[in-house]
DNA sequence: AACTATTTATAAGA
DNA sequence: TTCTTATAAATAGTT
């Protein structure tokens, strides 16, 4: 389409090589344009020069560059985003397996999904259990302790002719009345 | 360039916008490849169709989409990763968030950390461990059960002269001779 | 999917 | 470069 056909190969004139890709490149832009106002289509065209590595492209409105390549991605299955975010994605997976573990061992201590256990490992979950409620009654032991000893700093208050308002930290009312005192463990103290 | 001149305007028949567009679409992509050759140039071209969404694309050789988009990038300063590394970030986030909300709750049912924990906090952990416990001494339970029946047979098979290889589920190696079948928790069958 | 009358793109020249 | 213009190529409408 010009003054005389020309072979499809590379213009080895420098010059004319510059003029044709100008020239070639405006006309492409502007097809890509037309056929995305005439067709509704979405387009993205990226050229570069090859001397000056000079960039020209055009996207269709409405279509960012980030859509496309998303679109590109999912259907010409190539992974574009691998090499850039290969660690981001090993971390998720590692830390989504830690995520599995302890749900695995959350479901154990709770007693469920134990069928697949061997007995050792029930008992390893039952001392690990024990251990927890050694604690949890050694520590319910330290509310009463301290429940005493500020009610009696209350009512030593009260006779100062001094009531003060409840506090965040008066936990009595939690505590059933004549909550008794729970054994501390005795191998328990070494653990803690 | 037909039969008669068009304005540049979506076109309404969607036939005609259908023909349209993949003769427009064949063309394009064959200046693409022309101006590749012609003038040493990179193109990368990719169209969508509107209507199924279908990807149509051309590349120039040596010139993978990866290279394209990095130049693009570089040169155009949009950072395209940033909205991908975002999504994967707070993923990564998020998941970390039920990690540590798991590892904290594993450290109290295991006792740990539990100086900060409420009353109420501290019975119903312990309530929680009680049904773990329960439920390992139930399977703990079954196990003997089990072991005691194996027993049987072989004893059986024994009595009919014929000796079998230890099995895969021969368990009760594991567990010490004599071991006493742990009482059923009587609250506990209406919550398994 | 072909055909072809026209429009459009562009090669070569100024 | 940019403009011009002859001609090749693309394609709108038709079959």
């Amino acid at each position: 389409m010009g003054r005389g056909k020309i072979e499809i190969k590379r213009i080895e004139n420098a010059t004319n090589r510059q003029v044709t890709f100008s020239k070639r490149r405006n006309g492409i832009i502007k097809k890509a344009k037309e056929i995305t106002v005439l067709c509704d289509a979405k387009v993205s065209v990226v050229i570069f020069a090859n001397n000056n590595g000079k960039m020209y492209d055009y996207h269709s409105p409405s279509t960012t560059v980030e859509h496309i390549l998303d679109k590109y991605q999912e259907i010409s299955g190539v992974k574009l985003w691998d090499a850039k975010h290969e660690n981001l994605k090993n971390e998720i997976d590692r830390v989504k397996k830690e995520n599995d573990d302890m749900r695995i061992e959350l479901r154990h201590l709770n007693g469920e999904d134990i069928a697949s256990l061997q007995y050792p490992d029930l008992i390893r979950l039952e001392e690990a259990l024990d251990i927890g409620i050694a604690r949890i009654n050694d520590r319910k032991a330290m509310y009463c302790i301290l429940v005493h000893t500020q009610n009696k700093q209350e009512n030593e208050m009260i006779d100062g002719g001094v009531r003060h308002a409840p506090q965040e930290r008066d936990y009595h009312y939690q505590i059933p009345y004549g909550y008794r005192l729970q054994p501390m463990q005795p191998n328990l103290q070494e653990r803690m």
